[in-house]
DNA sequence: GTTTGTGAAGGATTTCACAGCA
DNA sequence: TGCTGTGAAATCCTTCACAAAC
């Protein structure tokens, strides 16, 4: 199974997290990108209390969420920021490359493909799909567009851990099952549904309107 | 509680709304989503169970959710699609046009601006800003791109309710102090920082590398 | 003095289960 | 019969508060 070193307890540095609950886990990336931002302007160590104020949270969140998978501080002092941002980074599996394959090469898929942000952080977009057969073979952003129906193999030749939907609302699940059929575990979905996958399988969802549609309730005062 | 006894003004359709959960708000437009969706295969009316089919949640959650805000289903039947839809469309404030302004014209503000899933939602771009002078007084998509300096009066003069954040991330913290200062409520933010701002202001992001990294936890088996 | 890590308490959210209505 | 609406129970998550460590 997952996380086997679970070797005795009450000692581990780092122990056995098969109970984090979700939530924190969501927390964690935020986590490391105040730590990467606090690393830059030169900080060595950080507190709770420090971290809380950035991230608008309590510090007993923060020290509650870190407990989950190690003792990362010292009492005190509060937490060294490279070695904590090290530890999140490894807890998340972020110290190694993982390759995302895009599905939909429309104005939308384009502006990701060449969105800069994702490379530093480890995600390679390796290949694009398409079901246009105008777009189908030619290149993007150095990327080659295959068709829709090479998913599967693409995905064990290029070995892509990642799918990233961003077709029209109607196609996304016929591409969600396509991705799903070729063994991806992760989908990041830019489409307008809530696409329907077995439990095994992640999907995240980024879309603005859901984000602003929440935020007009509170402004309707 | 009050059951027993009808002392008060329990009966009413729409009911105060003051003490619904911040993550009930949230789920809102999902449902407003899958309504619109069944609405187009000219479903009449749908079941608490058939909603969380569609979204992957229990019955008793989405009951529970909308019993916030009134009694809107028919015991027996469930909900009318159309009534049930128009009901949350006006609870979230759907029926009405919000007036957006962009702050950062690079390539992630003019994917944005050209983005066509805002408008036909309520959502419209008028005003664009940037600190570049060769962008300046250029027009974007039909939006004439002004100086951040003008943020405050262009918000007075044009209505803007909601301001959308596209900056690199070192300059998102001012550009959201020159928003909340030009007396916006809600900020959606495409930079990859936490900014600070008022507890009365509303700020959602949009991280798709958030996203993914927590994904990964997950993914690395 | 400071700040962590963590049981325990408190609060929030979800689920249960069923009365009541169509 | 079928399904909602909802108190109560169960579960999940956050905050408190303090012993221990530096």
């Amino acid at each position: 199974m997952a996380n086997s070193y679970t070797t005795d307890r009450s000692d581990d540095e780092i122990r056995s997290n098969t109970d984090a609950p979700e939530v924190v886990v969501h927390r964690l990336p935020l986590y490391v990108r105040v730590l990467a931002q606090l690393d830059v302007t030169g900080a060595e160590m950080v507190s709770s209390e420090q971290l809380g104020t950035q991230l608008q949270m309590t510090p007993a969140q923060i020290r509650k969420d870190l407990s989950y998978f190690g003792r990362f501080g010292k009492q005190g002092r509060g937490y060294n920021v490279k070695r904590l941002s090290q530890e999140l980074r490894s807890i998340l599996g972020l110290n190694r490359q993982w390759n995302a394959g895009l599905v939909g090469v429309g104005r939308l898929g384009r502006a990701i493909i060449a969105y800069p942000g994702f490379r530093p952080e480890g995600f390679h977009m390796v290949a694009a799909f398409d079901e246009d057969p105008s777009v189908v073979g030619s290149s993007v952003g150095g990327i080659d567009v295959r068709p829709i129906a090479q998913i599967k193999e693409t995905v064990a030749e290029l070995g892509i851990h990642i799918g990233i939907v961003a077709v029209p609302a109607p196609n996304a699940q016929s591409v969600c099952d396509a991705l799903v059929e070729s063994g991806i575990k992760a989908i990041l979905n830019y489409a307008p549904v809530a696409p329907q996958v077995p439990l095994e399988v992640k999907v995240r969802g980024v879309d603005p309107v859901l984000a602003l549609q929440s935020m007009t309730y509170f402004l309707k005062s």
